[in-house]
DNA sequence: TTGAAAGCGCTAACAA
DNA sequence: TTGTTAGCGCTTTCAA
C-alpha cells in the first residue's frame, strides 16, 4: 500500500530536472529567460510528477492569488445563482477562479463571511443582494471593507448602494414604476403587495419605484403591502392574508419572482384564475418564470449581466470616485396579466409581448 | 488621505501589545500556555487593528485550509444549487469554507477546477453530478485526485460511482423504475423519453431504471428516447421532436425537472393539455416542480442531503474501502400524470399524493 | 508562562 | 541563460 506521501514541491521538480529552483520556477510560469528546451524538460517532469504549485506559497512569495470572493444571500435562489453564474462565466474567461460564500440574508453572518474572504487574501470580493436599511447592521462589515481597500483589494458589490464602492445597481426604482404603469395602463386601482422583509434596501427601493408609478394614477390607486419572507414561501403566505384581508384587490404584485411563484400557487389553491380574476406580477425575470403556467409578467433585471459587470469593476484599477453602473431593466408582460374583470370584455386588451423600457 | 497599507500582521500584534511573535500566536488560536490576561490583550490589540490572519501563511506554515472544494456542472441549475446548499450548510456548521467551482459538464474544465482546488491545498473536494460514460474524459482527473488523496486531501464525488473514492450515489435506477411504475400502472405502454445528452452516468442510469421497470409490463411498453441537451431547452427541443415524429406517445419522461419544464412549455405552444392529452413526469424533485402548472409529477431525490452527506464524508478519515452511501427516492404524484385518455373515464384514477418507495 | 528561531514552498532580486 | 538567497506571515519545536 503507498505511504501517504507530500504532495511534490517545486523543488522535487527542479532535482528531477536536473535545473535550480529558480530555472524551474520561470519554466513553469513562463516566464522570458530560460532556454527553450530547458523549460519544456521542465514542464515534462513536472507534468509526469503531477506536480500542482501550492497556491500558499506562490501568494505568500508575492503576488495575486487570482480568486475572486462572491458573497450571496441564498445560494439556492434563481437570483443570485442567475448573478453567480455571470460572475463565474467572466472570471473564468479572465483565468480567475471564484470563491462563493452566502450569508443567508444575516448581517453577522455576511461579517464572517468577509472576514474568511480576507483571510484567504482574495483579489476582490463582490457582495450581491440587498443591503440593510439598518446601518449599524454591517459598521463593522464597512470597517473591515475599507481596511481591505485600503490594503490593495478590490471590493464591488451589486445592489448596494449605502456603500462607498464600486457598485452595480440593479434599475429597482425604475423596475417597479414600469410595473405600475403596466397595472394602471390595464385598469387596474385596487392593487396589493407581497413585500419582503423589511430592512431590505432592494424591497424598499421597489417599493419606492411602485409609488411613484401609482402618483401618478387617475383615479389614483389603492395600493396595500403585506410584508413577508422575501421567497417563496413567503409569497405565498402574504397571498394567503391578501385574499382574505383584502377581497377587493384585482391584482397582486409580489416584489421578487419567487414571492410571485409563492403567489400563484396560493391562488391556485384558492382556485382563483389567474389573469381573470386576478392579475400578478413579479420582479426579476428568473429563468423559470416564463415556464410557468400562466406564464409570469416581470420586469428583467440582467442578472448574468450584473455579474460579469462586477467582476469587470474589480479588475480595473480603483477609480478616485466609486464607480456606479446602472443596469437596464425590462417589462415582459406575459400571461398573468390582464385588464380586471370589472371593465369585462369591451376593453380592448392592451398587450405587448416585450416593451423595451 | 491614508496611503495604501499593507494589511496589519501577526507582528504588529504582537509588538503593539508588547509581546512575541510566539506569544500573540497562541493568544489567538486560543493555545493553553499563555496567561489569561495576556491572552486578554492582544486579542484586544488585534480586535483594535482589524487584524486577520493570513491563510496562506497559516496553511504553510501547518496546518489544514478549513476549505472545502465544491465542483458542480452548473452552478445555476437547481438540482446543483439545492447539492450545494447541503454542502454549505453543514460546512458552515464544521465551521469549513466552501469554495465553489463550476465544470459546465465539460470534463476539460473539470480537470482545471481539480487543479486548482488541489493547488489551493482545500481539505477535501467534492464533486457533484453525473461522470462520463467514456472513461478517457477522465483519465487524468482521476490521477491527479488520487495522488491528492495519496498525500492527505479528501476526496468524495456525488453520483460518479465510477471513481473510487468515498460516494454518495443518487438513487437513479430506483428512481427510475418507481417512474415506470407509475407510468404503467396508469395505463400507458407508449412512453418517450427526453434523454439528456449520451456520455453521462446519471442520464444512462436513469435508462436503466426505466427499461427494468418497463420490462414487467403487460401489455408490454414501447418507449422511444430522444436525445438532447439536460436543460430546460435540450426538453423543449426533445418534446418537439416527438410531437412530431411520436403523435401515438400518451406520456414524456424527462430524465429530469429542467427537460421536464421545457417539455410541459412545448406542450403548451402546441395546446396539448397536461395531463388530460400528454401525460409528463420527471426527476429530481426541484423545489420549483410542485409549484408548476400543472405541479409536476416526479421522483425526489434529497439534494440538500445529498451534499450533506458528501461533506460529513469528507470530514471523516478514508475507510479502507471507498464509503458508498445509497440515498432514498420518493415518487411524487401530483398533477401532469393521469390515465392515458383513450383508457376514458371508466378507469378509476389512481392517485396517492406520496408515495413512499 | 514566555521568547527565539527554524522552517512551510514559492518568487524575485541579485550574482555569476 | 542559470543559480543563490532573502524573505512572504505564520506555527511550532526547543530553550529559558
Amino acid at each position: 500500500m503507498p505511504k501517504s506521501r507530500a504532495a511534490p514541491r517545486l523543488l522535487d521538480v527542479a532535482e528531477a530536472a536536473g535545473v535550480s529552483l529558480a530555472t524551474a520556477s520561470r519554466s513553469l510560469s513562463g516566464q522570458s529567460g530560460v532556454s527553450e528546451a530547458v523549460a519544456q524538460r521542465v514542464r515534462g517532469v513536472a507534468q509526469s510528477l503531477g506536480y500542482v504549485a501550492n497556491v500558499h506559497a506562490r501568494t505568500l512569495a508575492g503576488g495575486l492569488t487570482s480568486m475572486i470572493g462572491l458573497i450571496v444571500h441564498e445560494i439556492d435562489d434563481p437570483y443570485f445563482s442567475e448573478i453567480a453564474s455571470g460572475v463565474v462565466h467572466a472570471a473564468t474567461s479572465h483565468q480567475r477562479l471564484v470563491q462563493i460564500s452566502h450569508s443567508g440574508r444575516d448581517p453577522e453572518q455576511e461579517l464572517r463571511q468577509i472576514r474568511a474572504l480576507i483571510a484567504s487574501r482574495v483579489d476582490a470580493i463582490i457582495i450581491a443582494g440587498s443591503g440593510y436599511t439598518d446601518p449599524t447592521a454591517q459598521q463593522e462589515s464597512r470597517l473591515l471593507l475599507a481596511r481591505y481597500a485600503d490594503s490593495g483589494g478590490r471590493v464591488a458589490v451589486i445592489g448596494r448602494h449605502e456603500l462607498a464602492v464600486d457598485a452595480v445597481l440593479p434599475a429597482n426604482k425604475e423596475a417597479g414604476a414600469a410595473i405600475a404603469e403596466h397595472l394602471i395602463s390595464l385598469g387596474h386601482r385596487r392593487i396589493a403587495i407581497a413585500a419582503g422583509t423589511e430592512g431590505l434596501t432592494t424591497v424598499e427601493d421597489r417599493l419606492t419605484g411602485l409609488a411613484d408609478g401609482f402618483g401618478q394614477a387617475h383615479p389614483p390607486v389603492t395600493a396595500t403591502a403585506v410584508r413577508s419572507d422575501f421567497t417563496r414561501e413567503g409569497g405565498r403566505l402574504a397571498a394567503e392574508q391578501i385574499i382574505s384581508d383584502h377581497p377587493e384587490v384585482t391584482a397582486i404584485i409580489a416584489l421578487n419572482d419567487a414571492m410571485a411563484i409563492g403567489v400563484l400557487a396560493a391562488l391556485r389553491s384558492h382556485r382563483i384564475a389567474v389573469p381573470d380574476q386576478m392579475s400578478v406580477v413579479g420582479f426579476d425575470d428568473v429563468s423559470v418564470a416564463e415556464a410557468l403556467a400562466p406564464s409570469l409578467t416581470t420586469v428583467r433585471l440582467p442578472m448574468a449581466t450584473m455579474g460579469q459587470l462586477a467582476l469587470e469593476m474589480t479588475l480595473k484599477p480603483p477609480a478616485a470616485e466609486p464607480r456606479r453602473k446602472a443596469t437596464s431593466h425590462q417589462l415582459m408582460v406575459r400571461d398573468s396579466t390582464a385588464a380586471p374583470r370589472s371593465l369585462g370584455e369591451e376593453t380592448p386588451l392592451l398587450r405587448d409581448n416585450e416593451r423595451n423600457v
